[in-house]
RNA sequence: UGGGGAGUCGUCUAAUGGUAGGACAGCAGACUCUGGAUCUGUACGUGAGAGUUCGAUUCUUUCCUCCCCAGCCA
């Protein structure tokens, strides 16, 4: 990987930022790294502009992996700005949850906290001086008229017969339109480009609409309010931005924030350049469709932890460092794309497999008697915290006659290479002994209630000195011990890997009904009491877990983030599966 | 049918005129007190045609397919 990065003396080491290894390049940093070779700039600004309309979503942590990323990687700076020019959509609340999804990703904005709406005073001017240049003028055009004079993707527009009013008298509606004369929709003020564009985002766009509404930090100080084309552009420039980078579908703008900013001969031009936006299996990434999963309460919030949110995921159990090593490993490039899920669950997967505590959880408890145990005594068997961390040292777990088992392990009539305990058969628990089935005992429906097993004290530990082999290994709790709990195991939210592929064109019919299954009583080992919010657990054999948010002391709920890859249950699958 | 983009293993993504590579998913095996992890092996791709060239994913050209745009949203 480093051999080929070899540029023939491309000369300026200073500003080509050392690619360490296992850094993947993509197009815009091909981009980046060429302006500050041949000089155009020294050090890079970019920005990260969301909307406070809505939570933050793993689309999103993929533009401010990137924007932050690109920032960090070359020495330069990135800044948090709220593009906050349509307060009939945005809230407070979402201003919050943004700043706190941003940093609990691992990012700092440090001072460059930002508004569009603190730029309200020069956007305004900045409109002033277009119209004076002429290139501004105020429509009276009703909504309606307005579509018709656009035209359509195949038809020219035609000209407003405001266009051509005299500089004075756009100079005093729009003064006017600012002190509020006017009603929500009855002026607008344009830009003067062209109506004949094959660019609909040129023919003479909207610059500033009427809209009496309080808004989230100007209040009542504004009643017209800047459209995103002519705000976008003069914030950037403002803040002296160097790479403007956004998604695809404002390619179509980029002739128009060249537009503006030309007009307006700013000092700083940002180059705009434009990515793919996450896409993933089995999940929505629109604001839009999300805030109705919540609003209808398909959903129990914008953290839901089945929801593709920052909120959600880190509710779930997701860490930032497999957020970011994610977005690191899908890329960057121009082509829409849909990752598999499967992506994300690895790298979660990748970075507990490092870090969890490993503890034994039974979540369908099966009760087992080890019949010749003695009664009343406890052991404290040895057990590793995690086999991938020496430094996680060890714990004690109890163990007693009655224990509990997964339902999963045991078969009456174990099918083939189901290496689990069966009637007669011999397995070992973990970290303690081997047992033997030795009876099924079931109620009067033929339910099995519990099994009856003998131990083989000379196995203590897990181990057996006379080469015996068992074929598996078994989680258990201690009956006397374990503290119940309540486990909630996610599903996909969408049974169709694209949500939106449905006959009646509504996502909504694709909504997976198990996609939240609640687990109660399961049993976990006695010193899950200590659980933190921050913890990340691997329940042996099972997946990671966390606890979630709802949890209490007097009740424990345990969110699983993600299993374990099973091999066991993908085998058995294929077995069931008719063969062709 | 105007304009703007994009087409590389199943999925993401590299290679910019010189061996089509990596990751995930898949398959097979080794190892293992987690059927986890780890390790090994394996299969799978340049949308189609024509041209330039010793040589084309890369350049030219024709075609095909997909995405975005007709908000006083961003």
């Amino acid at each position: 990987m480093s051999n080929s990065s070899s540029t023939a003396g491309a000369g300026a080491p200073l500003t080509t930022p050392e690619s360490p290894s296992g850094v993947i390049s993509n197009f815009i940093k091909d981009i980046i790294s060429e302006d500050l070779r041949t000089g155009k700039h020294n050090s890079i600004v970019t920005r990260f502009p969301p909307e406070p309309n809505g939570y933050l979503h793993i689309g999103h942590a993929k533009s401010i992996c990137l924007n932050f990323g690109l920032a960090k990687e070359y020495g330069g700076r990135c800044h948090l700005r709220f593009d906050d020019t349509n307060p009939c959509k945005e809230d407070i609340e979402y201003i919050e949850s943004i700043q706190r999804d941003v940093r609990w990703l691992g990012f700092d904005w440090q001072q460059f906290l930002y508004y569009a709406s603190d730029y309200y005073d020069k956007l305004y001017e900045y409109a002033v001086a277009l119209i004076k240049m002429d290139k501004a003028y105020v429509c009276e055009l009703t909504n309606e008229q307005m579509r018709e004079y656009r035209g359509t993707l195949t038809e020219t527009g035609k000209e407003s017969p405001h266009r051509n009013r005299p500089v004075v008298e756009s100079l005093e509606l729009f003064e006017r339109m600012k002190n509020g004369e006017f009603e929500d929709g009855k002026l607008v003020l344009r830009a003067k480009i062209d109506m004949n564009s094959p660019n609909i985002n040129m023919r003479d766009p909207i610059i500033y609409r009427i809209r009496h509404t309080t808004h989230h930090r100007t209040g009542d100080k504004w009643c017209i309010y800047p459209m995103y084309d002519f705000t976008h552009c003069v914030s950037d420039a403002l803040e002296t931005i160097t790479h403007s980078i956004c998604t695809l579908e404002f390619e179509d703008h980029r002739p128009l924030y060249d537009w503006f900013l030309k007009a307006l001969q700013t000092e700083c031009h940002p180059r705009q350049i434009e990515f793919a936006r996450l896409n993933l299996t089995y999940t929505l990434m629109s604001k839009r469709k999300l805030l109705e999963l919540v609003e209808k309460k398909y959903v129990n919030g914008w953290d839901d932890p089945r929801m593709p949110t920052i909120s959600g995921l880190r509710r779930r159990g997701y860490t930032p460092e497999a957020i970011r090593n994610f977005c690191e490993i899908i890329g960057v490039a121009k082509s829409n794309s849909t990752v598999d899920f499967a992506m994300l669950e690895y790298c979660v997967r990748e970075d507990l497999n490092k870090k969890a505590m490993r503890v034994m959880g039974v979540l369908k408890p099966l009760k087992v008697v080890i019949t010749n145990f003695p009664d009343g005594l406890v052991e404290e068997c040895d057990a590793q915290n995690n086999p991938e961390d020496e430094s996680a040292g060890t714990r004690k777990v109890p163990f007693s006659k009655v224990i509990y088992i997964e339902c999963d392990d045991f078969r009456e009539e174990p099918p083939n290479k189901f290496f689990r305990l069966a009637p007669g058969r011999e397995v070992r628990l973990k970290h303690a002994y081997y047992i033997k089935c030795e009876a099924v005992i079931k109620d009067e429906n033929g339910n099995i209630t519990e099994l009856h097993c003998t131990y083989d004290p000379a196995t203590k530990g897990g181990w057996s000195n006379d080469g015996r082999k068992v074929q598996g290994t078994l989680h258990w709790v201690s009956a006397a011990h374990a503290i119940p709990c309540e486990v909630r195991i996610y599903d996909q939210l969408f049974t169709k890997a694209n949500p939106d592929d449905s006959a009646g064109g509504d996502y909504k019919q694709n909504l997976n009904p198990d996609s939240l299954s609640v687990l109660y009583p399961c049993f976990v080992e006695p010193g899950l009491k200590m659980a933190g919010l921050n913890d990340r657990f691997q329940f042996l054999r099972q997946g990671y877990f966390c606890l979630d948010n709802e949890s209490t002391p007097e009740k424990l709920v345990f969110n699983r983030t993600v299993s374990l890859v099973d091999s066991w249950a993908k085998l058995e699958k294929k077995m069931q599966q008719p063969k062709k």
